[in-house]
RNA sequence: GGUCCGCUAGCUCAGCUGGAUAGAGCAACUGCCUUCUAAGCAGUAGGUCUUAGGUUCGAAUCCUAAGCGGAUCACCA
């Protein structure tokens, strides 16, 4: 029985038998009680008092002496200016975490029979990955454990974008500068180096565009007329006209591309159940787009462009196709989104997560496939998240100021051996194993200070506080994982093994062991709200509080001093929880946590 | 200019379905390792919750306006 559910009975019950007033039991908010008053439960008596029909004070000290009689899980009661302050007989708290400790998944719910997709990643195929999509990454991926921790069957997708004058501009550097270097020629992980092409690019561009406006030319006509602009915008024509040169080139540069790429997730430990391509599914888009334009939806301007008008929805126009036939971005998603709840009918939802500088293009697109007739249009939703900016200011990849993913993730791991070595807790480990402990804490720290912060909001990443080990990060939590796996081992050793009745005759308990049982009672509540709101800062928040409330316990009280034997297999049992809990938490993440460190 | 988002301790962030004296971490200062891992624990100090109105028994939280910062309004993706 749930401690919530039951006072809110009893409350319920003693409102009708004190002031024959009826509230229903659901109806009753409880909240915690603050920490320097005594008790665990606060039932705020002022709204209440319309109904009790006396003061906010009176109708607390009722209700308190009421249940405290009559409930069988109220202990005492203390009212302080209105708020009436419960603390729980420790039976009632042993009794909760009996449930806890005999639940099959504890915090998980079961299959829903609901399907949902979400898209995250989803990059373009000129530039290898960046801090920005690591947050992407991280979030997608935490985002679909926590659907499915709440039941839902979840499609792990996402779009690469390997098609559009993105990778075309590479494509025209590389044919003009490269000299035939491959990723083996030179020892260049592929991305990096499809990357450089794309900087080489921009550089020869804008020293083109000079030029011209050296010669008189306006900037804006400049930008245009450069001719290396001019060759990459005619090898995008080529490419939709699948000239094989230019086709194969395409796919070579781009086979590069997915080689580094692949290395990046893999380091990540993001993974995907399908993938999408832009260039599969653009000529969808088209085809859409075209159809929209003979049902009326969409329109053709002289110049044969096609494109939308959602003034009526207080929007602008938007175009979907250019005057020579080639497609935009909004062509691509149009036949992307399609193509999807093609694949899977079931879905009951589709969540995009791209950043918020997108906001704008994703309430076209819905507004757009809501036009086109199709009823999902209305369960697409994008989780839009907020940039994340530097110490020095904001990430510009023209300017050299992004922070790439594969160095920061190594950096991580790097920082992680150096503080461990220094520390000497694990020389005994053998190689193999000290790089998996360097890795386990390098990257869950960087995923927990990516995490932790509401996904919405614009984030500060200072690399000085990302490589912290105190305080709120994740070697933190797993620190305390770590203990608590010496201390089961030891009890394994010493074979104290507890079970469901092993602390029946428990008569009494310490505040951090209330504490802790009181937090563990949260977890399922947790991962209902982190799964309403997509929201994976809300599983970190919490799993650093329960580790918070672990190490007060571990400091406070002996384990294995203890005398009684149901204390001390209930200690062992709290510790095994905790750890269980921890672990389900962190993974919720995509964060591991080691037995050692 | 239109639309949207943000503003909480020196810094980074919680709290926002209205509740008590607004919480953590970092940084600063003070204690605690012959005891299950000190990557820890306990404590001190630090706040007109951007401002002004309003609603309410009660506002960081809801409403209105202003200020500051950001995003967006592309034949870029």
């Amino acid at each position: 029985m749930n401690i919530e559910k039951s006072l809110q009975q009893d409350i319920s019950k003693a409102f009708s038998t004190l002031f024959q007033a009826e509230l229903k039991a659901d109806e009753i908010a409880l909240q915690p009680t603050r920490k320097e008053f005594e008790g665990s439960h606060t039932f705020v008596c002022f709204p209440y008092a319309r109904l009790s029909k006396k003061n906010p004070e009176e109708t607390g000290k009722l209700l308190g002496t009421h249940l405290v009689e009559n409930s069988e899980v109220v202990e005492d009661f203390n009212v302080v200016k209105g708020f009436l302050n419960l603390v729980l007989t420790d039976a009632t708290w042993v009794g909760a975490f009996k449930d806890i400790f005999n639940a099959e998944n504890f915090g998980f719910q079961p299959a829903n029979g609901k399907e949902v997709m979400i898209e995250y990643s989803s990059p373009n195929t000129n530039k290898p990955l960046h801090l920005g999509h690591l947050r992407n990454n991280f979030l997608g991926w935490s985002v679909a454990e926590i659907l499915k921790a709440n039941g839902y069957n979840v499609h792990k997708v996402q779009i690469i974008n390997d098609r559009g004058i993105h990778i075309c501009k590479s494509m025209v550097a590389w044919q003009l500068y490269g000299d035939g270097e491959t990723p083996e020629s030179s020892g260049k992980k592929g991305d990096k180096l499809v990357g450089d092409y794309y900087v080489k690019f921009d550089q020869e561009y804008k020293k083109e565009i000079a030029e011209l406006e050296k010669k008189g030319m306006a900037k804006e006509q400049a930008e245009k007329e450069a001719p290396i602009f001019k060759k990459a915008q005619e090898l995008l024509l080529k490419w939709e006209n699948k000239e094989p040169e230019v086709y194969q080139l395409w796919q070579t540069m781009n086979g590069w591309v997915y080689d580094g790429f692949d290395v990046t997730y893999k380091t990540m430990g993001v993974d995907f159940d399908k993938l999408y391509y832009e260039s599969s599914t653009y000529l969808l888009g088209k085809e859409q787009a075209l159809e929209g334009v003979e049902k009326g939806v969409f329109f053709q301007k002289e110049d044969g462009s096609v494109w939308v008008d959602l003034t009526d929805e207080g929007l602008d126009q938007k175009l979907l196709l250019r005057a020579d036939g080639t497609s935009v971005y909004m062509t691509q998603d149009i036949g992307t989104a399609i193509l999807r709840f093609t694949d899977f009918p079931k879905i009951s939802k589709q969540i995009y997560t791209v950043g918020n500088e997108q906001e704008y293009h994703f309430n076209v697109l819905f507004k757009i496939l809501a036009k086109l007739g199709y009823s999902w249009a209305k369960e697409c939703y994008h989780l839009s998240y907020g940039m994340v900016d530097l110490p020095t200011g904001k990430m510009k990849s023209r300017e050299g100021t992004v922070v790439d993913a594969d160095d920061l993730m190594q950096e991580m791991v790097d920082t992680a051996k150096a503080h461990t070595a220094e520390l000497g807790k694990v020389d005994d480990f053998t190689k193999e194993q000290a790089k998996e402990l360097y890795e386990i804490l390098g990257l869950g720290a960087l995923k927990y200070f990516l995490l932790k912060v509401d996904p919405r909001k614009r984030m500060l990443f200072d690399p000085e506080e990302s490589i912290q080990f105190h305080g709120n990060t994740a070697p933190f939590i797993q620190y305390t994982h770590a203990r608590i796996s010496a201390i089961l081992r030891k009890a394994d050793q010493l074979g104290i093994k507890p079970d469901y009745n092993s602390f029946d005759n428990l008569n009494s308990l310490h505040g951090s062991e209330v504490g802790i049982i009181g937090t563990l009672s949260d977890y399922p509540k947790k991962v209902k709200e982190a799964g309403e709101n997509y929201s994976p800062d809300v599983i970190a928040q919490y799993v650093y509080d329960l580790a918070k409330d672990y190490n007060r316990f571990y400091q406070e009280i002996s384990i294995f001093n203890e005398e009684d034997q149901d204390a001390l297999k209930f200690r062992i049992a709290l510790s095994t929880v905790v750890a269980q809990t921890i672990q389900k938490a962190m993974g919720l993440l995509g964060i591991k946590v080691p037995s050692r460190m």
